[in-house]
DNA sequence: GGACAGATCGCCT
DNA sequence: GGCGATCTGTCCC
């Protein structure tokens, strides 16, 4: 057997154009360590781009630039962490375009189950017993993985002093060897439907994770093969 | 399976 | 002052 290990993410790893990366996420592992040591992995299985200037769903659109989202125009690989609805947050992180990042919508949990529980909190007895309930949303995985705007908001992922939050290769996921779906969007339906439709979204099709999916594209492509 | 209402508050206009 | 890149419980088919 040969030895493989896991790889840290790196500076150029996160130098991408956003829907580029957000490709490239699909099968990394995110792995939070909380302040008592414990650490927390889930490998990323959703992602959704948010583009700049153009965008009419993104917080940059039109260039528009506010201490809110000064992480979108910070380089490569910054996390930007806002909160939405006054009581959820959602993590992205910036790619290699000014005004550009990913948001992460769902996570298959790995490893810290346990405390993802006791972090999330589940009262419906089914879902609580269920891993893929801890991180199948943006704000879900946020909660699972105790990523908030004080504690994570403009961390630079590619620095590898950072012991709080990272990303790492794994070795063993061969994203070739899976379907990726690409759909549009999630909660983004009052802006104008060219860009609401816009197919921006990408998941692992076949992924128990997913926080919505899209069964008329899994019929297409399911025709394909 | 889908539709809907309510929670709740930081951010931007 | 109004509005969310959401989640949950409820009601209905």
């Amino acid at each position: 057997m040969n030895k493989v290990s896991f790889t840290r993410l790196i500076t150029e790893d996160f130098n991408r154009e956003c829907k580029d990366m957000a490709l490239y996420f699909l099968g990394k592992i995110l792995i939070r360590k909380l302040e008592d040591g414990r650490i927390l992995k889930g490998r990323i299985v959703e992602t959704e781009c948010y583009l700049g200037n153009e965008d009419k769903a993104s917080h940059s659109y039109g260039g528009r630039r506010t201490p809110r989202n000064e992480p979108m125009y910070m380089p490569a690989g910054t996390c930007y962490v806002y909160q939405t609805y006054g009581m959820y947050f959602c993590f992205n992180i910036s790619s290699k375009e000014s005004g550009a990042a990913v948001l992460l919508r769902a996570l298959e949990p790995l490893e810290g189950i346990d405390t993802m529980k006791s972090f999330r909190n589940i009262r419906n007895e089914k879902q609580k017993e269920n891993p893929h309930c801890l991180c199948n949303g943006p704000s879900k995985l946020c909660i699972a993985m105790d990523i908030s705007k004080d504690n994570c908001n403009k961390l630079d992922l590619s620095d590898q002093e950072n012991d709080m939050l990272w990303i790492e290769d794994d070795p063993n996921f061969k994203l070739e060897e899976f379907s990726v779906v690409e759909t549009s969007r999630i909660g983004i339906d009052k802006v104008e439907s060219e860009w609401a439709k816009m197919p921006l979204r990408f998941y692992i099709y076949g992924s128990g994770s997913i926080s919505k999916r899209d069964r008329k594209a899994e019929k297409l492509l399911d025709g394909n093969t």
